[in-house]
RNA sequence: GUGGAUGUAGCUCAGCUGGUAGAGCUCCGGAUUGUGGAUCCGGCGGUCGUGGGUUCGAGUCCCAUCAUCCACCCCA
């Protein structure tokens, strides 16, 4: 083959597209009760704004960027994360003088350079909210829930809620001390991955898979239960409400996520019908990032959930037609096509899905494609009907046929239009 | 960046211990001088990922390379 799409890349082809459509609108549905205005921000920006953002300590911003210098000699990033544009968005535009909190959504495409397998792409689609501007602990709930809506209403089954806590600057790097204390105390027992980790970032032991790693962690202080007061207070609130709206969740002092800017709670839900990648989508609050680039300091609050994970957890492999044709025009006599061209431009126009045949086929072909197409109706226009100035009305689901005049024009396209309006409300 | 598996027709795949490529689906046509979804028949379609090597001969064996998939890492 000539040339391929870059790898970790594919295409949506026509008949994605049913399901595609239908996670978007749900999500557009959803979001939007809730007070959410769609935004959308550029592909790339400034490679700076990933940096200080998501963090340079991140293995994102250290090794999955696609970096690149533009002409003019600056550096620039296509964006790997979504919550970084936005908030620049948000300062940019000067939104913390709005009403607050600002309630965001996005659908947008990510790019991040990794090797590519399951459910895992180097350009992927997520939906996300943002809510900028409140701590209220209400508004944590108030996202999380509606991510686990959007699953409830796509039927995605397997979810499961993980919730952390992350602190606060006041209470985490006591905490982080604490911990590298009791890794030094272990280091003999650990892993040589986890004893880097200890060091860079020491949250980042809790996901090693190795079992005598999993045994010293047993029994390592977790951060959900070592964070201040109004932290913990905090997070009791948003465990409250999610409990008075029914969600189930799981308090998981394991759960790192990782990205630097989150700060009390975060969340993570997991799909067992993902394979090796299961999270399905995840977020939390970040209280710091905000006045971190540059902006007021507000907090905020915010998800981010990958389609394609979606699609693979809802089955992914159903594909949908792409389309649904109302009238066909077989057409058996060339003469007839120049009346054809301009009928079907007039339904066209109307809002009809019609279509005709541009191949060279002969009848029986030209009603199989009709057929193909899903069309209501065919239009069958040959030598016959062309000398007798008629036209032949077949209905493709009982085979009835019956003969109209081919002029004047506006009476067999009324004619049509009338047969399909009557479909589509039967 | 690391490991494993796999690369044959547009798609899904067969091809035994090396002898010069097949099926199903799709598409087009015929059986039905101008009528769809079923059946039967026929046709189109492949430098067997690529480049070397071994051999009289390689889809088949060896090496390299590229790509895809899965897993690690990390994340959506």
């Amino acid at each position: 083959m000539k040339h391929q799409g870059p790898k970790g890349t594919y295409d949506v082809l026509p008949d994605d597209r049913p399901l595609r459509s239908r996670i978007v609108h749900a999500a557009a549905r959803i979001f939007t009760a809730a007070g959410y205005g769609r935004i959308e921000t550029p592909a790339f920006e400034e490679t700076g704004l990933f940096v200080r953002g998501v963090g340079a300590s991140s293995d994102v911003v250290r090794k999955e960027m696609y970096t690149f210098e533009d002409k003019g000699g600056r550096s620039m990033t296509l964006k790997p994360e979504g919550t970084a544009p936005v908030v620049r968005a948000y300062v940019q535009h000067g939104m913390h003088k709005l009403a607050q909190p600002v309630k965001l959504w996005y659908h947008e495409r990510m790019y991040r350079f990794e090797r590519p397998q399951a459910g895992r792409f180097r350009e992927h689609y997520q939906l996300g909210v943002e809510a900028i501007g409140s701590d209220d602990p209400s508004l944590d709930a108030e996202v999380i829930v509606l991510l686990s809506d959007l699953y409830d209403e796509l039927e995605v089954s397997g979810v499961t809620l993980r919730l952390g806590n992350m602190g606060c600057p006041d209470c985490r790097p006591a905490y982080l001390e604490r911990l590298r204390r009791f890794l030094d105390g272990a280091s003999d027992e650990l892993c040589e991955d986890c004893r880097e980790r200890a060091e860079l970032n020491p949250l980042r032991v809790f996901d090693c898979k190795q079992e005598g790693c999993k045994a010293v962690l047993a029994e390592a202080p977790l951060l959900v239960e070592n964070v201040c007061d109004a932290c913990g207070e905090h997070f009791g609130a948003v465990k409250g409400y999610l409990e008075r709206l029914g969600r189930d969740y799981r308090v998981d002092g394991t759960l790192v996520r990782g990205f630097d800017y989150y700060t009390r709670t975060t969340f993570e839900f997991e799909c067992s019908r993902l394979g090796a990648q299961s999270g399905i989508g995840g977020g939390g609050r970040y209280d710091r990032l905000v006045a971190e680039i540059g902006g007021p300091d507000v907090p905020a609050v915010g998800f981010g959930t990958g389609i394609e994970r979606i699609v693979l957890a809802m089955g992914g492999g159903e594909k949908g037609s792409s389309g649904r044709l109302q009238v066909f025009f077989a057409v058996l006599d060339e003469g007839a096509r120049p009346l054809v061209v301009e009928a079907l431009h007039r339904l066209r126009r109307r809002g009809v899905a019609a279509d005709t045949d541009y191949a060279g086929r002969k009848l029986k072909g030209q009603m199989k494609q009709a057929d193909r197409l899903g069309a209501n109706v065919v239009v069958i226009i040959g030598g016959d009907e062309l000398a007798r100035g008629k036209a032949t009305i077949r209905d493709m689901k009982s085979g009835q046929q019956s003969e109209l005049p081919l002029e004047p024009l506006d009476d067999l396209v009324s004619h049509l239009l009338e047969r399909v309006n009557g479909d589509v409300l039967s």
